[in-house]
DNA sequence: ACTTTATTTAGATGATTATCTAAATATCTA
DNA sequence: TAGATATTTAGATAATCATCTAAATAAAGT
Protein backbone atom coordinates (compact mmCIF):
# COMPACT_ATOMS: atom_id res chain seq x y z
CA UNK A 1 0.00 0.00 0.00
CA UNK A 2 2.78 2.33 0.89
CA UNK A 3 4.26 1.61 -2.75
CA UNK A 4 1.36 2.71 -4.27
CA UNK A 5 0.56 5.83 -2.49
CA UNK A 6 4.70 6.87 -3.01
CA UNK A 7 4.00 6.19 -6.97
CA UNK A 8 0.51 8.60 -6.82
CA UNK A 9 2.77 11.21 -5.42
CA UNK A 10 3.97 12.52 -7.97
CA UNK A 11 2.08 14.59 -10.98
CA UNK A 12 4.32 13.37 -13.54
CA UNK A 13 3.22 9.83 -12.55
CA UNK A 14 -0.30 10.32 -12.23
CA UNK A 15 -0.72 11.56 -15.82
CA UNK A 16 0.97 8.55 -16.76
CA UNK A 17 -1.44 6.64 -15.37
CA UNK A 18 -4.75 8.94 -16.92
CA UNK A 19 -3.11 8.15 -20.32
CA UNK A 20 -3.24 4.69 -19.75
CA UNK A 21 -6.56 4.73 -19.06
CA UNK A 22 -7.05 5.90 -22.45
CA UNK A 23 -5.14 2.90 -24.10
CA UNK A 24 -1.71 1.25 -23.83
CA UNK A 25 1.13 3.11 -24.85
CA UNK A 26 4.55 2.63 -25.65
CA UNK A 27 7.31 3.78 -23.50
CA UNK A 28 8.17 6.60 -26.31
CA UNK A 29 4.27 7.33 -26.79
CA UNK A 30 4.53 7.80 -23.19
CA UNK A 31 7.54 10.32 -22.87
CA UNK A 32 5.71 12.31 -25.84
CA UNK A 33 3.56 13.61 -23.86
CA UNK A 34 6.10 14.91 -21.22
CA UNK A 35 9.23 17.91 -21.53
CA UNK A 36 11.26 15.77 -19.02
CA UNK A 37 13.86 13.09 -20.68
CA UNK A 38 13.24 9.47 -21.76
CA UNK A 39 15.66 8.55 -18.86
CA UNK A 40 13.29 10.30 -16.22
CA UNK A 41 10.15 8.68 -17.97
CA UNK A 42 11.32 5.84 -17.82
CA UNK A 43 12.12 6.25 -13.80
CA UNK A 44 8.75 7.08 -13.14
CA UNK A 45 7.86 3.80 -15.30
CA UNK A 46 9.66 1.53 -13.22
CA UNK A 47 8.41 2.79 -10.20
CA UNK A 48 4.62 2.64 -10.92
CA UNK A 49 5.36 -1.09 -12.38
CA UNK A 50 7.03 -1.82 -8.93
CA UNK A 51 3.85 -0.41 -7.42
CA UNK A 52 2.21 -2.85 -9.57
CA UNK A 53 -0.04 0.07 -11.09
CA UNK A 54 0.96 -0.59 -14.18
CA UNK A 55 2.07 -3.84 -16.56
CA UNK A 56 4.80 -3.71 -19.44
CA UNK A 57 5.23 -6.40 -22.46
CA UNK A 58 7.41 -6.35 -24.75
CA UNK A 59 6.53 -6.03 -28.53
CA UNK A 60 9.33 -5.84 -30.94
CA UNK A 61 11.16 -3.00 -30.21
CA UNK A 62 9.03 -1.01 -28.33
CA UNK A 63 7.75 -2.26 -24.54
CA UNK A 64 4.04 -1.67 -23.91
CA UNK A 65 3.07 -0.26 -21.15
CA UNK A 66 -1.18 -0.85 -19.61
CA UNK A 67 -3.12 0.21 -16.60
CA UNK A 68 -3.27 -2.44 -13.66
CA UNK A 69 -6.99 -2.04 -12.16
CA UNK A 70 -6.57 -4.77 -9.77
CA UNK A 71 -4.61 -2.15 -7.66
CA UNK A 72 -6.36 0.72 -8.43
CA UNK A 73 -9.46 -0.69 -7.34
CA UNK A 74 -7.38 -1.97 -3.95
CA UNK A 75 -6.52 1.79 -3.51
CA UNK A 76 -10.41 2.90 -4.11
CA UNK A 77 -10.94 0.32 -1.72
CA UNK A 78 -8.68 2.04 0.96
CA UNK A 79 -10.94 5.32 0.82
CA UNK A 80 -13.75 3.83 1.03
CA UNK A 81 -12.95 2.03 3.96
CA UNK A 82 -12.12 5.76 5.11
CA UNK A 83 -15.85 6.55 4.41
CA UNK A 84 -17.49 3.54 6.28
CA UNK A 85 -19.14 4.05 9.65
CA UNK A 86 -17.04 5.68 12.34
CA UNK A 87 -15.32 2.82 14.49
CA UNK A 88 -16.31 0.31 12.18
CA UNK A 89 -13.30 -2.52 11.93
CA UNK A 90 -11.14 -1.92 8.92
CA UNK A 91 -10.48 -5.69 8.12
CA UNK A 92 -12.43 -8.07 8.95
CA UNK A 93 -15.60 -8.38 7.10
CA UNK A 94 -16.64 -11.52 8.75
CA UNK B 1 -5.09 17.27 -5.82
CA UNK B 2 -1.26 17.47 -5.33
CA UNK B 3 -0.77 18.43 -2.06
CA UNK B 4 -3.62 16.33 -1.28
CA UNK B 5 -1.57 12.95 -2.98
CA UNK B 6 1.70 14.36 -1.38
CA UNK B 7 0.05 14.32 2.46
CA UNK B 8 -0.91 10.71 2.42
CA UNK B 9 2.37 9.34 0.82
CA UNK B 10 3.42 9.37 4.12
CA UNK B 11 2.67 6.07 6.31
CA UNK B 12 2.56 8.34 9.54
CA UNK B 13 0.08 10.31 7.59
CA UNK B 14 -2.19 8.19 6.64
CA UNK B 15 -2.47 6.20 10.03
CA UNK B 16 -3.55 9.49 11.39
CA UNK B 17 -6.45 9.80 9.42
CA UNK B 18 -7.21 6.16 10.08
CA UNK B 19 -6.99 7.35 14.03
CA UNK B 20 -9.11 10.61 13.24
CA UNK B 21 -11.94 8.13 11.45
CA UNK B 22 -12.46 6.29 14.89
CA UNK B 23 -12.67 9.96 16.84
CA UNK B 24 -11.81 13.34 16.82
CA UNK B 25 -8.06 13.86 18.97
CA UNK B 26 -5.85 16.26 20.46
CA UNK B 27 -2.62 16.65 18.96
CA UNK B 28 -1.17 15.18 22.08
CA UNK B 29 -3.27 12.25 21.94
CA UNK B 30 -2.51 11.83 18.32
CA UNK B 31 1.36 11.75 19.17
CA UNK B 32 0.52 8.93 21.78
CA UNK B 33 0.34 6.59 19.07
CA UNK B 34 3.68 7.19 17.51
CA UNK B 35 7.25 6.73 18.68
CA UNK B 36 8.57 10.27 16.90
CA UNK B 37 8.59 13.78 18.64
CA UNK B 38 5.61 15.79 18.88
CA UNK B 39 7.24 18.65 16.56
CA UNK B 40 7.69 15.78 13.74
CA UNK B 41 4.00 14.91 14.33
CA UNK B 42 2.67 18.75 14.31
CA UNK B 43 4.45 18.66 11.39
CA UNK B 44 2.46 16.07 9.79
CA UNK B 45 -0.26 17.65 10.88
CA UNK B 46 0.46 20.83 9.38
CA UNK B 47 0.95 19.29 5.96
CA UNK B 48 -2.85 17.11 6.42
CA UNK B 49 -4.40 20.43 7.09
CA UNK B 50 -2.75 22.22 4.39
CA UNK B 51 -4.29 19.64 1.91
CA UNK B 52 -7.66 20.34 3.73
CA UNK B 53 -7.94 16.49 4.89
CA UNK B 54 -8.35 17.75 8.28
CA UNK B 55 -9.44 20.25 10.55
CA UNK B 56 -8.74 21.66 13.94
CA UNK B 57 -10.27 23.93 16.72
CA UNK B 58 -8.71 25.31 19.75
CA UNK B 59 -10.60 23.44 22.93
CA UNK B 60 -8.57 25.13 25.86
CA UNK B 61 -5.00 24.45 26.03
CA UNK B 62 -5.48 21.40 23.66
CA UNK B 63 -5.91 21.67 19.63
CA UNK B 64 -8.56 19.06 18.65
CA UNK B 65 -8.52 17.44 14.96
CA UNK B 66 -11.14 15.99 13.21
CA UNK B 67 -11.53 14.67 9.57
CA UNK B 68 -12.19 16.81 6.48
CA UNK B 69 -14.76 13.96 4.63
CA UNK B 70 -14.73 16.31 1.88
CA UNK B 71 -11.92 15.77 0.53
CA UNK B 72 -11.61 12.14 0.87
CA UNK B 73 -14.08 12.01 -0.98
CA UNK B 74 -12.89 14.36 -3.88
CA UNK B 75 -10.00 11.71 -3.88
CA UNK B 76 -12.14 8.58 -3.90
CA UNK B 77 -13.78 10.01 -7.06
CA UNK B 78 -10.21 10.89 -8.85
CA UNK B 79 -9.69 6.75 -8.59
CA UNK B 80 -13.69 6.08 -9.42
CA UNK B 81 -12.80 8.46 -12.51
CA UNK B 82 -9.80 6.15 -13.64
CA UNK B 83 -11.91 3.38 -13.12
CA UNK B 84 -14.77 4.32 -15.59
CA UNK B 85 -15.42 3.60 -19.50
CA UNK B 86 -11.87 3.48 -21.39
CA UNK B 87 -11.70 7.18 -23.12
CA UNK B 88 -14.42 8.74 -21.13
CA UNK B 89 -14.01 12.35 -20.72
CA UNK B 90 -12.33 12.97 -17.21
CA UNK B 91 -14.02 16.04 -16.26
CA UNK B 92 -17.16 17.19 -18.08
CA UNK B 93 -20.33 15.50 -16.76
CA UNK B 94 -22.60 17.29 -19.11
C1' DA C 1 28.01 -7.88 -39.01
C1' DC C 2 26.60 -3.01 -38.88
C1' DT C 3 23.22 0.67 -38.19
C1' DT C 4 19.14 2.46 -36.52
C1' DT C 5 15.49 2.71 -33.21
C1' DA C 6 13.55 1.93 -28.53
C1' DT C 7 14.31 1.64 -23.94
C1' DT C 8 16.82 1.02 -19.66
C1' DT C 9 20.81 1.37 -16.43
C1' DA C 10 24.52 4.02 -14.11
C1' DG C 11 26.15 7.73 -11.80
C1' DA C 12 25.80 12.52 -10.44
C1' DT C 13 23.38 16.65 -8.62
C1' DG C 14 20.06 19.81 -6.63
C1' DA C 15 15.61 19.89 -4.30
C1' DT C 16 12.43 18.12 -1.11
C1' DT C 17 11.34 15.71 3.06
C1' DA C 18 11.12 13.50 7.77
C1' DT C 19 13.12 13.94 11.78
C1' DC C 20 15.38 15.95 15.82
C1' DT C 21 16.32 19.46 19.83
C1' DA C 22 15.62 23.98 21.61
C1' DA C 23 12.85 27.87 21.90
C1' DA C 24 8.47 30.34 21.37
C1' DT C 25 3.43 30.85 21.92
C1' DA C 26 -1.01 30.08 24.00
C1' DT C 27 -4.10 28.66 27.65
C1' DC C 28 -5.31 27.53 32.21
C1' DT C 29 -4.94 27.61 37.29
C1' DA C 30 -3.26 28.95 41.72
C1' DT D 1 1.62 37.18 37.54
C1' DA D 2 4.04 32.84 38.01
C1' DG D 3 4.03 28.04 36.90
C1' DA D 4 2.28 24.09 34.47
C1' DT D 5 0.56 21.99 30.29
C1' DA D 6 -0.31 21.70 25.18
C1' DT D 7 1.18 22.72 20.87
C1' DT D 8 3.79 25.02 17.28
C1' DT D 9 7.83 27.38 15.14
C1' DA D 10 12.81 27.67 14.07
C1' DG D 11 16.83 25.85 12.55
C1' DA D 12 19.70 21.89 11.50
C1' DT D 13 20.70 17.34 9.40
C1' DA D 14 20.47 12.99 7.03
C1' DA D 15 17.77 10.49 3.75
C1' DT D 16 14.93 10.25 -0.22
C1' DC D 17 13.68 11.80 -4.76
C1' DA D 18 13.29 13.84 -9.56
C1' DT D 19 16.04 14.98 -12.97
C1' DC D 20 19.95 15.08 -16.14
C1' DT D 21 23.73 13.15 -19.51
C1' DA D 22 26.30 9.30 -21.03
C1' DA D 23 26.56 4.57 -21.68
C1' DA D 24 24.52 -0.09 -22.05
C1' DT D 25 21.12 -3.45 -23.76
C1' DA D 26 17.72 -5.24 -27.02
C1' DA D 27 15.36 -5.88 -31.33
C1' DA D 28 14.89 -5.12 -36.31
C1' DG D 29 16.34 -4.06 -40.91
C1' DT D 30 20.08 -3.68 -44.60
Amino acid sequence: MNDTFKALSDPTRRQIIQLLKERDLSAGEIAEHFSISKPSISHHLSILKNARLIEDVRQGQSIIYSLNMTVIQETLGWFLGMMGTKGEDTHDKS
